[in-house]
DNA sequence: GGTGAAGTGGACGTGATCCTCCACTTGTTC
DNA sequence: GAACAAGTGGAGGATCACGTCCACTTCACC
């Protein structure tokens, strides 16, 4: 290899070399820590986990919302191309349901992108534009379904993020208790969108699932578990 | 010394009468600080509203949960006479819709009891068992609901918490910028309960209104002045 | 009024998180 | 290999919330 003395850009951002691996280092690191943790994970934690300091951090990603735009950059591409992807099943319908299963499916699987999926970030250029045009996509599915006549006439696009919103709250009461809950209101959203009724709902939680997904608030991390209330016997 | 002469009980509680007061203060300060900011409301934050030190407000409730659930108990009484009202309509189907309405109605009206109403207090004895029996009378409905043939068959109680979970999450998100959005979205939740289709939806709110939701992340982190709800920029 | 128990307030130690700042290290270039 | 710009780390000031502790105040009863 010839170290040309022009334009030494492994990767086409102006960064030093070593510069550069941290960069990747800490955007990996905080994809990991959001996922696991939300986006308002420490941005310490996020500085440890890449084996930075909280400086250096800090100097390529200045405020918080930078840092999730950069480690959500991929994501939101995959999501702008599952619409698009919709788009070109030949049943608009089937479109239609598989779209809205598949992102938040999305959410199901990444605490971070949860949330993420419910807020915009105007600043950050590339990310809104993917998210623009998944909705753009959204529109034309949508209005394909309506014209199949599968969609209820009334079913308009921002019933999507309400659905996002919703989903987001049930994810975020049962991840841990009862982690495929929300399969079950996707399908029940799915079916009240439907202008034909028809399907069958996945499995509920058990009720131990649920009570376990309501049992919250601190009181440091898996404690005891005295009498549980009438219905839910320890097995 | 236990003995007293006289039995100088004005509420109940043993507590002298300057205290009593003072208690009351708190539990009315924290109702009014859990509806307006929900209930991680820093503690300092009610005793200031209470107008009593945090020393005071600690020693009549030691833990959050603990104040929670005296802040609350009147509300949650409310919600389990909710159910009971609803078991006493002659229609079931009709009772059922206006149950599920009429408690995520509740939510929507307090930022607290959103969370409360997700979230089980094993502690706190009365609380716990009004839930029980609002549960308990739920199951009844949702039997003759489905005797009646009008809910879906393979619908379940533990659907009930999934839909509260539901609200909440879209409430969280769009109670600023788009709050009557939670009634389309239980809208879509009965709709999707019923064995036989119907129903028009509320209004959905507005694409603009839907951006304002989506437009969190505190960036102007300044303090939030009581009157100046987060501003969006585009005007 | 006097007395003691009950009650009070808020200063304070602790710990978490934010973000800045700058002395030091390292890559790159000549 | 020398020199300098680029990059680094983590100490530390600022802020915020928690929950305790105790010197002081107030009530209730005599």
């Amino acid at each position: 290899m010839t170290p040309q003395p022009t334009a030494p850009e492994p990767t086409g951002t102006g960064l030093r070399v070593d510069a550069e691996l941290n960069r990747q280092r800490i955007v990996t690191a905080a994809r990991e820590a959001f996922a696991e943790s939300g986006i308002d994970v420490p941005m310490d934690e996020v500085a440890r986990r890449a084996g930075v300091g909280v400086g250096t951090l800090y100097r390529r990603y200045p405020s918080r919302a930078d840092l999730v735009a950069a480690a959500f950059e991929g994501k939101m591409t995959a999501y702008a191309d599952a619409a698009r992807t919709a788009l070109a099943d030949p049943d608009p319908w089937h479109g239609f349901c598989d779209y809205v299963e598949r992102v938040c499916a999305m959410q199901a699987t990444d605490r971070g992108f949860t949330t993420v999926l419910t807020m915009t970030f105007p600043t950050a250029k590339r990310f809104e534009a993917d998210r623009d045009r998944a909705f753009a996509d959204f529109v034309e599915l949508v209005d394909r379904a309506k014209a199949a006549g599968r969609l209820r006439a009334d079913f308009v696009p921002e019933d999507m993020p309400m659905f996002l919103m919703a989903n987001a709250g049930v994810l975020a009461a049962t991840a841990d208790a009862a982690p495929d809950t929300w399969r079950r209101l996707v399908a029940y959203l799915i079916q009240a969108c439907a202008a034909v009724p028809a399907r069958t709902l996945p499995e509920p939680p058990s009720p131990r699932e649920m009570y376990r997904a309501m049992l919250r608030f601190p009181q440091s991390a898996g404690q005891h578990s005295p009498g549980t209330p009438a219905g839910s016997p320890q097995a």
